[in-house]
DNA sequence: CGGGCGTTTGAAGGATGTCAATGATAGTGG
DNA sequence: CCACTATCATTGACATCCTTCAAACGCCCG
């Protein structure tokens, strides 16, 4: 694990690498006072658990940096990644006492932590906090529902061509922020095979193969494990079987939500 | 299709078959009102389209009788429920102007139905409406990540044990709220074949086999193409291999919503 | 240099989808 | 009232995608 990830992580918020996307910013000078009084900086290293399964839900987070695996368990012992958050994304179970699910650290984090009951409370003072909640709940429900029918009704060809742009397109987010135009068309994934395989619903053999089969294509160009050049977006995204906008949600750009109309009700 | 289910349904809400369960239940007398002021009752047929996928998103609602399915088209035709929404549970897409999943009659339903603009102006004078909006987008996500375990972890014959499971603890919720004994143990399907296998991402011929195949293990009896007496809970119950409560979050049953310590705070 | 982990590659087997034909049921029109 | 048709469900034979099992390879780190 890369250790100097994890050092000398700055805890003001002025210097929040995700300030424009939280939660924070889309609260007043107030709600934001109270938000950094329940809230501290957390590190959690790469495969370290955050929350387990039906632990007690003692606090929610924001993801400055890495990506958290939410996973669930059955009975004898399958695990399946049910979904994965990103930095800027809020996650934790709210009111209610025990998890349902498991969050792990799918690469070495750096979190924004926040008491539970804390949070619930500043919700409670601060409506337009628990509206952008529920709204980020309802891209969550999106994102849910678009990997169902991904699970389903895709081969795992496409599966793996869908996971190939949107780590893609979520790169190229997180570079839209930080003002950077190097390495475009650069896919990431901070995944390890075998997270991607439970992730996808499929076997780390399947994946190998078919990300070979797209490279002897010539679609992609394998750069090592984990990065992969898109030669042929075009073609992928055919391949992938999506829509443009099937992967705007899968990637977190919610398509069109006119959140602002209703919000300045609150303001 | 049952015309009689759909005549002279009575538009009262001292008569609504659901008022125990639906969002007016959690407001006080006058968000009642106003919510009253903008629903009205209405039917559609089994097979017909309540909203359309990318239509506008004009309004919401409640489900009263029937059951309501979601599904997500891929551009080549292919089809995928991703949801099912059952009497009593809210649906809709809430502060977006255009709908991302085409929402229709699996079965013949009744419907009381809210103009979205007027909806959501009221959620904005009734916090705690907002607030059990939330809550119900919630427990929607936990059942939304559940399913994701259920289409790729499992297999065939686990989902099918899953759904008799889930269809046999509705019908007995159905049944509780109506204070009726009888016919325990029967699990209804209201879906058809076809339904079924795209809610559990397989095919018709699949289900059957497994179907049959169960009743020839005398854990059911088939006593006609929608109706499964439950002969053995518990070996369906392990041959799933879900726990109660992953069952539980299927069925609509949300496992310790402590909601009521917080929402006492709105009253 | 050696061990362990992650990845790749190959071969074989199985679960499930596909194709096809039959049977059952309900609604329709004569 | 009864054939007629359409839709749905069942059943069988076959095809195939994908998993499983197995082994080799590369790479990082001690």
């Amino acid at each position: 694990m890369s250790a100097t990830l994890l050092e000398n992580v700055n805890t003001l918020c002025s210097d929040c690498p995700v300030k424009s996307t939280t939660l924070c910013a889309t609260t007043n000078i107030l709600g934001h006072t109270e938000l950094s009084k329940i809230s501290h900086v957390k590190t959690v290293p790469s495969g370290g658990t955050v929350l387990g399964d039906d632990a007690e839900a003692s606090f929610v987070a924001t993801v400055l940096r890495g990506v958290v695996r939410v996973t669930k368990s059955m009975r004898d012992g399958r695990e399946q990644i049910v979904g994965l958050v990103y930095p800027g994304e809020f996650f934790g179970r709210l009111f209610a006492d025990r998890t349902s699910f498991s969050y792990e650290a799918a690469s070495d984090l750096v979190l924004c932590v926040m008491d539970r009951h804390g949070f619930e409370a500043v919700l409670q003072r601060h409506p337009e906090l628990e509206h952008e909640i529920m709204l980020r709940g309802f891209n969550d429900l999106a994102r849910a529902y678009e990997r169902s029918m991904l699970l389903t009704a895709q081969s795992t060809l496409e599966r793996v061509s869908t996971y190939l742009l949107v780590t893609l397109d979520r790169r190229e987010q997180l570079l839209e922020h930080m003002s950077v135009e190097l390495h475009k068309r650069v896919s990431v994934s901070v995944l390890t095979r075998r997270d991607m395989a439970s992730y996808l619903g499929t076997t780390i053999e399947t994946i190998s193969r078919h990300v070979h089969y797209l490279a002897a294509q010539g679609v992609i160009r394998i750069i090592d494990a984990s990065h992969f050049e898109v030669l042929n977006h075009i073609r992928l995204m055919s391949i992938s079987g999506l829509t443009g906008s099937d992967l705007a949600v899968l990637s977190g750009r919610p398509p069109s939500s006119t959140t602002s109309a209703i919000n300045s009700g609150y303001k």
